[in-house]
DNA sequence: ACTATTTCTTATCTTTTGTTAATCACTGGG
DNA sequence: CCCAGTGATTAACAAAAGATAAGAAATAGT
Protein backbone atom coordinates (compact mmCIF):
# COMPACT_ATOMS: atom_id res chain seq x y z
CA UNK A 1 0.00 0.00 0.00
CA UNK A 2 2.92 2.68 0.67
CA UNK A 3 4.49 2.11 -2.42
CA UNK A 4 1.60 1.92 -4.53
CA UNK A 5 0.26 5.15 -2.71
CA UNK A 6 3.94 6.72 -3.21
CA UNK A 7 3.19 6.22 -7.12
CA UNK A 8 -0.38 7.77 -6.96
CA UNK A 9 0.99 10.56 -5.45
CA UNK A 10 3.66 11.16 -8.02
CA UNK A 11 1.02 10.63 -10.43
CA UNK A 12 -0.92 13.56 -8.83
CA UNK A 13 1.71 16.20 -8.48
CA UNK A 14 2.14 15.83 -12.16
CA UNK A 15 -0.19 18.45 -12.13
CA UNK A 16 -0.17 20.04 -8.33
CA UNK A 17 2.65 19.80 -6.04
CA UNK A 18 1.35 18.86 -2.44
CA UNK A 19 1.91 19.42 0.86
CA UNK A 20 2.08 16.64 3.37
CA UNK A 21 -0.64 18.16 4.83
CA UNK A 22 -2.74 18.29 1.32
CA UNK A 23 -1.67 14.66 0.85
CA UNK A 24 -3.06 13.10 3.77
CA UNK A 25 -6.58 14.72 3.37
CA UNK A 26 -6.70 12.08 0.74
CA UNK A 27 -4.77 9.18 1.96
CA UNK A 28 -7.75 7.46 4.01
CA UNK A 29 -10.06 8.04 1.24
CA UNK A 30 -8.12 5.35 -0.66
CA UNK A 31 -9.03 1.71 -0.75
CA UNK A 32 -7.37 -1.27 -3.03
CA UNK A 33 -8.89 -2.86 -5.59
CA UNK A 34 -8.02 -6.15 -7.63
CA UNK A 35 -9.64 -7.12 -10.77
CA UNK A 36 -9.88 -9.89 -12.60
CA UNK A 37 -9.84 -9.95 -16.10
CA UNK A 38 -12.72 -9.76 -17.46
CA UNK A 39 -14.68 -7.87 -14.50
CA UNK A 40 -15.68 -4.54 -14.35
CA UNK A 41 -15.00 -1.76 -12.72
CA UNK A 42 -17.60 1.16 -14.38
CA UNK A 43 -21.00 -0.09 -16.07
CA UNK A 44 -23.25 0.98 -18.37
CA UNK A 45 -26.59 2.66 -16.75
CA UNK A 46 -25.19 2.84 -13.31
CA UNK A 47 -24.03 6.07 -11.83
CA UNK A 48 -20.43 5.83 -11.40
CA UNK A 49 -18.64 6.91 -8.23
CA UNK A 50 -15.28 5.51 -7.94
CA UNK A 51 -11.78 7.26 -9.26
CA UNK A 52 -8.91 4.60 -9.51
CA UNK A 53 -5.38 4.72 -10.16
CA UNK A 54 -3.96 1.68 -12.20
CA UNK A 55 -1.19 0.22 -10.15
CA UNK A 56 -0.73 -2.96 -12.78
CA UNK A 57 -2.62 -4.57 -15.72
CA UNK A 58 -5.12 -2.25 -18.59
CA UNK A 59 -8.41 -2.02 -18.87
CA UNK A 60 -10.29 -0.62 -21.92
CA UNK A 61 -13.82 1.04 -21.69
CA UNK A 62 -16.68 0.44 -24.72
CA UNK A 63 -20.25 1.95 -25.46
CA UNK A 64 -22.86 -0.62 -26.48
CA UNK A 65 -24.65 0.14 -29.24
CA UNK A 66 -27.44 -1.87 -30.88
CA UNK A 67 -25.92 -4.45 -28.22
CA UNK A 68 -22.78 -4.28 -29.81
CA UNK A 69 -19.55 -3.50 -27.69
CA UNK A 70 -17.81 -0.38 -29.52
CA UNK A 71 -14.36 0.11 -27.70
CA UNK A 72 -13.55 3.61 -27.68
CA UNK A 73 -10.14 4.29 -24.93
CA UNK A 74 -7.87 2.17 -23.32
CA UNK A 75 -5.91 2.42 -19.58
CA UNK A 76 -2.61 1.70 -18.95
CA UNK A 77 -0.86 1.10 -15.14
CA UNK A 78 0.13 4.86 -13.84
CA UNK A 79 -2.93 6.65 -15.40
CA UNK A 80 -6.27 7.67 -13.84
CA UNK A 81 -9.76 4.86 -14.28
CA UNK A 82 -13.00 6.54 -14.17
CA UNK A 83 -16.25 7.24 -16.02
CA UNK A 84 -15.36 10.59 -15.20
CA UNK A 85 -18.54 12.13 -17.37
CA UNK A 86 -20.71 10.39 -14.90
CA UNK A 87 -19.00 11.14 -12.06
CA UNK A 88 -19.28 14.64 -12.75
CA UNK A 89 -22.60 14.44 -13.81
CA UNK A 90 -24.16 12.31 -11.92
CA UNK A 91 -25.90 10.51 -14.82
CA UNK A 92 -25.76 7.45 -15.20
CA UNK A 93 -22.92 5.51 -17.04
CA UNK A 94 -23.04 5.25 -20.95
CA UNK A 95 -20.03 3.38 -21.10
CA UNK A 96 -18.56 0.24 -19.32
CA UNK A 97 -14.93 0.00 -18.22
CA UNK A 98 -13.83 -3.84 -18.19
CA UNK A 99 -9.99 -5.10 -17.11
CA UNK A 100 -8.36 -6.26 -20.10
CA UNK A 101 -6.30 -8.13 -17.36
CA UNK A 102 -5.83 -8.54 -13.92
CA UNK A 103 -5.62 -5.51 -11.88
CA UNK A 104 -4.65 -3.47 -9.26
CA UNK A 105 -5.97 -0.64 -8.54
CA UNK A 106 -5.69 2.33 -5.59
CA UNK A 107 -9.69 3.66 -5.89
CA UNK A 108 -11.32 6.84 -4.05
CA UNK A 109 -14.95 8.07 -4.53
CA UNK A 110 -15.74 11.45 -6.31
CA UNK A 111 -17.55 12.19 -3.14
CA UNK A 112 -14.69 11.85 -1.15
CA UNK A 113 -12.93 14.22 -3.93
CA UNK A 114 -15.54 16.43 -4.33
CA UNK A 115 -15.26 17.25 -0.41
CA UNK A 116 -11.93 17.98 -0.94
CA UNK A 117 -12.81 20.53 -3.49
CA UNK A 118 -14.60 22.17 -1.17
CA UNK A 119 -12.17 22.81 1.91
CA UNK A 120 -9.10 22.82 -0.73
CA UNK A 121 -7.80 25.27 -2.90
CA UNK A 122 -5.04 23.29 -3.95
CA UNK A 123 -7.08 20.65 -4.77
CA UNK A 124 -9.82 22.11 -6.38
CA UNK A 125 -7.00 23.27 -8.74
CA UNK A 126 -6.08 19.28 -9.06
CA UNK A 127 -9.75 18.60 -10.48
CA UNK A 128 -9.63 21.77 -13.10
CA UNK A 129 -6.61 20.37 -14.26
CA UNK A 130 -7.40 17.24 -14.33
CA UNK A 131 -10.51 18.30 -16.48
CA UNK A 132 -8.69 20.11 -18.66
CA UNK A 133 -6.45 17.42 -19.29
CA UNK A 134 -9.20 15.45 -20.20
CA UNK A 135 -10.28 18.10 -22.55
CA UNK A 136 -7.31 18.64 -24.02
CA UNK A 137 -6.86 14.84 -24.86
CA UNK A 138 -10.46 14.94 -26.41
CA UNK A 139 -10.17 17.95 -28.18
CA UNK A 140 -6.90 16.08 -30.06
CA UNK A 141 -8.77 12.80 -30.83
CA UNK A 142 -12.36 15.05 -31.80
CA UNK A 143 -10.29 16.51 -34.33
CA UNK A 144 -8.42 13.39 -36.03
CA UNK A 145 -11.48 12.02 -36.53
CA UNK A 146 -12.80 14.98 -38.02
CA UNK A 147 -9.86 15.63 -40.09
CA UNK A 148 -8.69 12.59 -40.79
CA UNK A 149 -9.11 9.30 -42.94
CA UNK A 150 -9.05 5.80 -40.79
CA UNK A 151 -6.11 5.01 -42.73
CA UNK A 152 -4.18 8.49 -41.45
CA UNK A 153 -5.44 8.02 -37.76
CA UNK A 154 -3.99 4.42 -37.92
CA UNK A 155 -0.65 5.68 -38.95
CA UNK A 156 -0.94 8.49 -36.34
CA UNK A 157 -1.34 5.59 -34.26
CA UNK A 158 1.94 3.74 -34.86
CA UNK A 159 3.90 6.81 -35.22
CA UNK A 160 2.43 8.29 -32.63
CA UNK A 161 3.19 8.26 -28.71
CA UNK A 162 0.51 5.83 -28.50
CA UNK A 163 2.68 2.41 -28.61
CA UNK A 164 0.95 0.69 -25.63
CA UNK A 165 -1.74 0.35 -27.58
CA UNK A 166 -0.64 -1.13 -30.35
CA UNK A 167 1.68 -3.46 -28.05
CA UNK A 168 -0.80 -4.59 -26.19
CA UNK A 169 -4.35 -4.16 -27.45
CA UNK A 170 -6.01 -7.16 -29.84
CA UNK A 171 -6.85 -5.45 -33.22
CA UNK A 172 -10.48 -5.56 -32.72
CA UNK A 173 -10.35 -3.04 -29.83
CA UNK A 174 -8.02 -0.90 -31.97
CA UNK A 175 -10.68 -0.83 -34.79
CA UNK A 176 -13.04 0.40 -32.41
CA UNK A 177 -10.84 3.41 -31.03
CA UNK A 178 -10.19 4.34 -34.59
CA UNK A 179 -13.60 3.76 -35.42
CA UNK A 180 -13.95 1.61 -38.01
CA UNK A 181 -14.37 -2.24 -38.05
CA UNK A 182 -11.86 -5.17 -37.54
CA UNK A 183 -12.12 -6.46 -41.36
CA UNK A 184 -11.24 -2.58 -42.36
CA UNK A 185 -8.49 -1.92 -40.14
CA UNK A 186 -6.92 -5.70 -41.51
CA UNK A 187 -7.25 -4.31 -44.91
CA UNK A 188 -5.47 -0.99 -44.17
CA UNK A 189 -3.03 -2.46 -43.08
CA UNK A 190 -2.70 -4.87 -45.73
CA UNK A 191 -3.09 -1.24 -47.98
CA UNK A 192 0.18 0.01 -46.16
CA UNK A 193 2.41 -3.08 -46.29
CA UNK A 194 2.29 -2.84 -50.00
CA UNK A 195 3.68 0.40 -50.04
CA UNK B 1 -21.43 47.65 -21.11
CA UNK B 2 -23.47 47.71 -18.06
CA UNK B 3 -26.38 45.31 -19.68
CA UNK B 4 -23.76 43.07 -21.16
CA UNK B 5 -21.48 42.84 -18.42
CA UNK B 6 -24.90 41.62 -16.57
CA UNK B 7 -25.50 38.86 -19.39
CA UNK B 8 -21.73 37.81 -18.74
CA UNK B 9 -22.66 37.42 -15.12
CA UNK B 10 -25.58 35.59 -15.56
CA UNK B 11 -23.65 33.45 -18.17
CA UNK B 12 -20.64 32.97 -15.12
CA UNK B 13 -23.38 31.98 -12.25
CA UNK B 14 -24.52 29.37 -14.13
CA UNK B 15 -21.27 27.86 -13.09
CA UNK B 16 -20.86 29.88 -9.35
CA UNK B 17 -22.73 31.75 -7.55
CA UNK B 18 -20.57 35.22 -7.19
CA UNK B 19 -20.62 38.00 -4.47
CA UNK B 20 -20.77 41.39 -5.37
CA UNK B 21 -16.78 41.31 -4.39
CA UNK B 22 -16.35 38.38 -6.61
CA UNK B 23 -17.88 40.13 -9.54
CA UNK B 24 -15.45 42.76 -9.09
CA UNK B 25 -12.48 40.81 -9.23
CA UNK B 26 -13.12 40.47 -12.82
CA UNK B 27 -15.40 43.53 -14.00
CA UNK B 28 -11.91 45.87 -14.68
CA UNK B 29 -10.24 42.83 -16.51
CA UNK B 30 -13.25 43.48 -19.39
CA UNK B 31 -13.09 44.80 -23.01
CA UNK B 32 -15.59 45.27 -25.31
CA UNK B 33 -14.97 44.00 -28.94
CA UNK B 34 -16.53 44.01 -32.12
CA UNK B 35 -15.79 42.22 -35.10
CA UNK B 36 -17.02 42.71 -38.75
CA UNK B 37 -17.92 39.98 -40.29
CA UNK B 38 -15.09 37.50 -41.59
CA UNK B 39 -12.73 39.04 -39.09
CA UNK B 40 -10.91 36.83 -36.67
CA UNK B 41 -10.77 36.28 -32.95
CA UNK B 42 -8.55 33.88 -32.96
CA UNK B 43 -5.80 32.59 -35.42
CA UNK B 44 -3.90 29.31 -36.25
CA UNK B 45 -0.34 29.48 -35.42
CA UNK B 46 -0.92 32.12 -32.82
CA UNK B 47 -0.85 31.59 -28.87
CA UNK B 48 -4.31 32.51 -28.09
CA UNK B 49 -4.49 34.26 -25.31
CA UNK B 50 -8.08 36.14 -24.92
CA UNK B 51 -11.39 34.46 -23.83
CA UNK B 52 -14.56 36.27 -25.47
CA UNK B 53 -18.59 36.11 -24.37
CA UNK B 54 -20.15 36.43 -27.64
CA UNK B 55 -23.31 38.96 -26.72
CA UNK B 56 -23.91 39.03 -30.37
CA UNK B 57 -23.75 37.27 -33.70
CA UNK B 58 -22.23 33.94 -34.29
CA UNK B 59 -18.74 32.37 -34.85
CA UNK B 60 -17.16 29.33 -36.34
CA UNK B 61 -14.17 27.98 -35.72
CA UNK B 62 -11.69 25.84 -37.92
CA UNK B 63 -8.72 24.13 -38.68
CA UNK B 64 -6.90 23.82 -41.73
CA UNK B 65 -6.02 20.62 -43.73
CA UNK B 66 -3.72 20.81 -46.55
CA UNK B 67 -4.44 24.36 -47.25
CA UNK B 68 -8.44 23.48 -46.99
CA UNK B 69 -10.80 24.89 -44.21
CA UNK B 70 -12.52 22.28 -41.95
CA UNK B 71 -14.95 24.03 -39.66
CA UNK B 72 -15.97 22.11 -36.58
CA UNK B 73 -17.55 23.89 -34.02
CA UNK B 74 -20.05 26.96 -34.28
CA UNK B 75 -20.37 29.95 -31.18
CA UNK B 76 -23.68 31.50 -30.69
CA UNK B 77 -24.56 34.33 -28.45
CA UNK B 78 -24.56 34.11 -24.67
CA UNK B 79 -21.55 31.44 -24.95
CA UNK B 80 -17.99 31.71 -24.63
CA UNK B 81 -15.78 32.11 -27.33
CA UNK B 82 -11.78 30.76 -27.10
CA UNK B 83 -9.04 28.83 -28.45
CA UNK B 84 -9.19 27.66 -25.15
CA UNK B 85 -6.76 24.32 -25.50
CA UNK B 86 -3.97 27.22 -26.75
CA UNK B 87 -5.13 29.71 -23.81
CA UNK B 88 -4.15 26.62 -21.38
CA UNK B 89 -1.33 24.95 -22.80
CA UNK B 90 0.69 27.85 -23.87
CA UNK B 91 0.92 26.59 -27.20
CA UNK B 92 -0.29 27.88 -30.60
CA UNK B 93 -3.78 27.46 -31.98
CA UNK B 94 -4.71 24.85 -33.96
CA UNK B 95 -7.68 26.28 -34.85
CA UNK B 96 -8.96 29.98 -36.15
CA UNK B 97 -11.61 31.59 -34.75
CA UNK B 98 -13.78 33.72 -37.46
CA UNK B 99 -16.96 36.14 -37.27
CA UNK B 100 -19.52 34.44 -39.71
CA UNK B 101 -21.78 37.50 -38.77
CA UNK B 102 -20.76 41.11 -37.49
CA UNK B 103 -20.12 40.81 -33.67
CA UNK B 104 -19.85 42.03 -30.23
CA UNK B 105 -18.41 40.64 -27.46
CA UNK B 106 -17.10 41.63 -23.97
CA UNK B 107 -13.22 39.68 -23.46
CA UNK B 108 -10.84 39.31 -21.13
CA UNK B 109 -7.51 37.99 -21.16
CA UNK B 110 -6.67 34.45 -20.00
CA UNK B 111 -3.69 35.48 -17.96
CA UNK B 112 -6.05 37.66 -15.84
CA UNK B 113 -8.15 34.80 -15.41
CA UNK B 114 -5.06 32.59 -14.32
CA UNK B 115 -4.24 35.15 -11.40
CA UNK B 116 -8.01 34.89 -9.95
CA UNK B 117 -7.75 31.35 -9.96
CA UNK B 118 -4.51 32.00 -7.78
CA UNK B 119 -6.30 34.05 -5.39
CA UNK B 120 -9.85 32.92 -5.50
CA UNK B 121 -10.78 29.37 -4.41
CA UNK B 122 -14.06 30.36 -5.96
CA UNK B 123 -12.89 31.58 -9.52
CA UNK B 124 -10.73 28.18 -9.13
CA UNK B 125 -13.94 26.40 -9.17
CA UNK B 126 -15.25 28.02 -11.58
CA UNK B 127 -12.31 26.79 -14.22
CA UNK B 128 -12.83 23.47 -13.34
CA UNK B 129 -16.66 23.44 -14.03
CA UNK B 130 -15.68 25.37 -17.46
CA UNK B 131 -13.20 22.26 -18.25
CA UNK B 132 -15.74 20.04 -17.16
CA UNK B 133 -18.16 21.64 -19.30
CA UNK B 134 -16.05 21.36 -22.56
CA UNK B 135 -14.70 17.76 -21.63
CA UNK B 136 -18.47 16.71 -21.16
CA UNK B 137 -19.44 18.35 -24.64
CA UNK B 138 -16.32 16.42 -26.32
CA UNK B 139 -16.64 13.38 -24.72
CA UNK B 140 -20.04 13.69 -26.63
CA UNK B 141 -19.15 14.26 -29.68
CA UNK B 142 -16.28 12.22 -29.82
CA UNK B 143 -18.80 9.03 -28.95
CA UNK B 144 -20.93 10.45 -32.19
CA UNK B 145 -18.33 10.26 -34.03
CA UNK B 146 -17.34 6.75 -33.49
CA UNK B 147 -20.69 5.29 -32.87
CA UNK B 148 -22.84 7.09 -35.83
CA UNK B 149 -22.75 7.11 -39.76
CA UNK B 150 -22.95 10.31 -40.79
CA UNK B 151 -26.53 10.01 -41.42
CA UNK B 152 -26.89 9.19 -37.96
CA UNK B 153 -25.24 12.49 -36.80
CA UNK B 154 -26.82 14.67 -39.08
CA UNK B 155 -30.75 12.87 -37.93
CA UNK B 156 -29.73 13.81 -34.26
CA UNK B 157 -28.27 17.38 -34.98
CA UNK B 158 -31.94 17.71 -36.34
CA UNK B 159 -33.41 16.46 -33.71
CA UNK B 160 -30.99 17.54 -31.09
CA UNK B 161 -30.77 20.67 -29.01
CA UNK B 162 -28.76 22.09 -31.36
CA UNK B 163 -31.74 23.64 -33.55
CA UNK B 164 -29.62 27.33 -33.76
CA UNK B 165 -26.40 25.42 -35.97
CA UNK B 166 -29.82 24.07 -38.68
CA UNK B 167 -31.23 27.34 -38.50
CA UNK B 168 -27.90 29.85 -38.86
CA UNK B 169 -25.11 28.03 -39.90
CA UNK B 170 -24.63 27.32 -43.94
CA UNK B 171 -24.37 23.83 -45.22
CA UNK B 172 -20.84 24.30 -46.17
CA UNK B 173 -19.88 24.39 -42.68
CA UNK B 174 -22.29 21.98 -41.05
CA UNK B 175 -20.75 19.60 -42.92
CA UNK B 176 -17.32 19.83 -41.83
CA UNK B 177 -19.27 19.57 -38.36
CA UNK B 178 -20.86 16.33 -39.29
CA UNK B 179 -16.77 15.40 -40.66
CA UNK B 180 -17.98 15.01 -43.84
CA UNK B 181 -18.01 17.14 -47.24
CA UNK B 182 -20.69 19.19 -48.46
CA UNK B 183 -22.08 16.93 -51.34
CA UNK B 184 -22.28 14.01 -48.92
CA UNK B 185 -24.49 16.28 -46.69
CA UNK B 186 -26.47 17.13 -49.38
CA UNK B 187 -27.14 13.36 -50.59
CA UNK B 188 -28.11 12.62 -47.14
CA UNK B 189 -30.67 15.48 -47.40
CA UNK B 190 -31.89 14.03 -50.40
CA UNK B 191 -32.33 10.33 -49.28
CA UNK B 192 -34.29 11.26 -45.59
CA UNK B 193 -36.49 13.74 -47.88
CA UNK B 194 -37.75 10.20 -50.14
CA UNK B 195 -38.32 8.19 -46.12
C1' DA C 1 -35.34 44.13 -61.41
C1' DC C 2 -31.09 42.31 -63.10
C1' DT C 3 -26.60 40.61 -62.67
C1' DA C 4 -22.84 38.52 -60.28
C1' DT C 5 -21.56 35.46 -56.52
C1' DT C 6 -22.07 32.21 -53.63
C1' DT C 7 -24.35 28.12 -52.03
C1' DC C 8 -26.72 23.92 -52.80
C1' DT C 9 -27.93 20.10 -55.59
C1' DT C 10 -27.32 16.59 -59.02
C1' DA C 11 -24.63 13.42 -61.84
C1' DT C 12 -20.69 10.41 -62.82
C1' DC C 13 -16.95 7.85 -61.46
C1' DT C 14 -13.52 6.03 -58.16
C1' DT C 15 -12.25 4.65 -53.64
C1' DT C 16 -13.33 3.06 -49.28
C1' DT C 17 -15.97 1.02 -45.85
C1' DG C 18 -19.57 -2.19 -44.00
C1' DT C 19 -21.39 -6.84 -44.03
C1' DT C 20 -21.18 -11.61 -44.14
C1' DA C 21 -18.84 -15.70 -44.53
C1' DA C 22 -14.97 -18.59 -45.22
C1' DT C 23 -10.19 -19.49 -44.27
C1' DC C 24 -5.97 -19.21 -41.80
C1' DA C 25 -3.10 -18.73 -37.52
C1' DC C 26 -2.45 -19.01 -32.83
C1' DT C 27 -3.36 -20.55 -28.05
C1' DG C 28 -4.62 -23.30 -24.22
C1' DG C 29 -6.77 -27.58 -22.34
C1' DG C 30 -7.38 -32.03 -22.20
C1' DC D 1 -0.65 -34.20 -29.99
C1' DC D 2 -5.09 -33.06 -31.22
C1' DC D 3 -8.92 -30.15 -30.96
C1' DA D 4 -11.83 -26.29 -29.76
C1' DG D 5 -12.04 -21.53 -29.42
C1' DT D 6 -10.50 -17.08 -30.44
C1' DG D 7 -8.52 -13.56 -33.23
C1' DA D 8 -6.84 -12.01 -37.74
C1' DT D 9 -7.06 -12.18 -42.64
C1' DT D 10 -9.12 -12.62 -47.12
C1' DA D 11 -12.87 -12.66 -50.46
C1' DA D 12 -17.16 -11.05 -52.60
C1' DC D 13 -20.78 -7.96 -52.75
C1' DA D 14 -23.62 -3.95 -51.40
C1' DA D 15 -23.78 0.66 -49.64
C1' DA D 16 -21.80 4.92 -48.78
C1' DA D 17 -18.45 8.61 -49.22
C1' DG D 18 -14.84 11.35 -51.75
C1' DA D 19 -13.65 13.98 -55.94
C1' DT D 20 -14.79 16.62 -59.78
C1' DA D 21 -17.75 19.04 -62.70
C1' DA D 22 -21.94 20.95 -64.24
C1' DG D 23 -26.36 22.91 -63.33
C1' DA D 24 -30.01 25.02 -60.32
C1' DA D 25 -31.23 27.98 -56.58
C1' DA D 26 -30.64 31.52 -53.47
C1' DT D 27 -28.34 36.00 -52.07
C1' DA D 28 -26.39 40.29 -52.26
C1' DG D 29 -25.35 44.52 -54.53
C1' DT D 30 -26.18 47.89 -57.77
Amino acid sequence: MLDSATSLRTAIERFVKLTQEEWEMLLPCLKELELQKGELFAKEGARAHLVGFLLEGNMRHFYTKDGVEQTTYFYFEGHFVSSYISCITGKPSELTIEALTDCKLLTFSYTDMRKLFDVSHKWERFGRLIAEYLAIGLEERMADLLLLSPEERYIKLLEGGKQKIIERIPQQYISGYLGITPVSLSRIRQRLLKK
